[in-house]
DNA sequence: GCGGCACTTGACCATTTGGTCAAGAATTTT
DNA sequence: AAAATTCTTGACCAAATGGTCAAGTGCCGC
């Protein structure tokens, strides 16, 4: 086998494993796992089936390297949430940067919500792990914000769900949201409803 | 061909029909259309590959009946949205019926996100002509009701999709969702929530 | 500018998959 | 109970698909 060793990596590496990633990015968050194929996701890069293969394992490679590289981007939002004066206002920025994440990043949305619906069996551990503790912390943080007075009480948990089920909303469903509103921009409406909505969730 | 006529129903064309839709809806709500195999939904079934095919056309068009069958027990919670004295209770009587349904039926709900999330190439006519008609008709409903001050004012069709959005959340994301709640179940706490999150929202 | 290494691919292969078909097994009709 | 019809399936097929491999092509350091 012939395969690009971890050590030396090339320009060329470098640059056709990112277009390989950009084209499984369209055809895995459309098809999903089984649904794609390496011909699509060949042809989408531009190279030659045996080419991908030359650079990745197989597609099951491809899918899992894609998942877990995008997983940081994805959860980074929430990782910021921190604590200030005004959680109120903190808790809306995060609001406010997920709806821009599924304005901006409507592919990656739909792959991790098809991974999802599937139920995620290639990132189960991360779930169930680091994301957990990460919810947990953040879910205490909010916790304090209640007990403290300065957001209304309600189950943190809960509460981030809703928020990443109404933002997500807008990319995972998006052809049904523009079809019902008409060919009517939906991000043009969008955040200050959803604002709307959670400030009087969140205020006392 | 010897495919069974549309008028004369026999007993076992409904039963067998049946088990085969009862089938496909596992297979294609965790695959979609593309990753499901035939030989998987008559393996379900209990049934012969080609006896499958004598049931219906092909793979795809079971899909397609199958979302057709479906589609109006799916929107059966908002048609019967409709004007009331209590406009708050008619509104969360309507997110309560929707987390039930995400509780109950949760492949229908993976089926039709899966659809949505890959573009609705089988189901779009509906969604911009009959879906479309009824959610302005309720928005309509919704917005008189806000300029009689009986409920606050804000765009009735997001507060439509966030509706949808948050409720269908608990079947779509449920390995996340209990991932998180650490094996809780969501349902046990979930309608509190929701309920409060949608009646902050509502009250005037 | 040349030697070695990285890169590329046409041809090929095994498996999976949607679907057919003829012949036989059940069931219903008469 | 015989005839007619519906139902069932083993064997089969063509296309799609994930992946291999040997023989090249081209890039890069020297």
């Amino acid at each position: 086998m012939n395969k690009p060793r971890p050590t030396g990596t090339t320009r060329i590496q470098r640059e056709k494993r990112e277009a390989i990633f950009e084209a499984a990015l369209d055809v895995f968050s459309e098809n999903g796992l089984r649904g794609a194929t390496l011909d699509q996701i060949a042809a989408r890069a531009g190279l030659s089936k045996p080419n991908v293969i030359y650079y990745f394992q197989g597609k099951e490679a491809i899918y899992t390297e894609l998942l877990e590289s995008l997983l940081d981007i994805w959860i980074a939002p929430l990782i910021e949430l921190s604590d200030s004066d005004d959680p109120v206002e903190e808790l809306l920025t995060y609001v406010r940067r997920k709806l821009d994440m599924s304005r901006d990043m409507p592919r990656q949305s739909r792959l991790f919500a098809t991974e999802m619906i599937q139920n995620a069996p290639h990132i189960n551990d991360v779930i169930s792990g680091s994301l957990r503790d990460l919810v947990d912390e953040k879910a205490r943080l909010i916790k304090g914000w209640m007990k403290a007075g300065k957001i209304a009480k309600s189950d943190p948990h809960h509460l981030i769900f809703s928020i990443w089920a109404v933002t997500q909303h807008y990319a995972d469903f998006d052809v049904q949201v523009r079809a019902v509103l008409d060919g009517n921009d939906p991000f043009k409406t969008a955040p200050d409803f959803v604002e709307t909505l959670f400030r009087r969730m969140l205020t006392p």
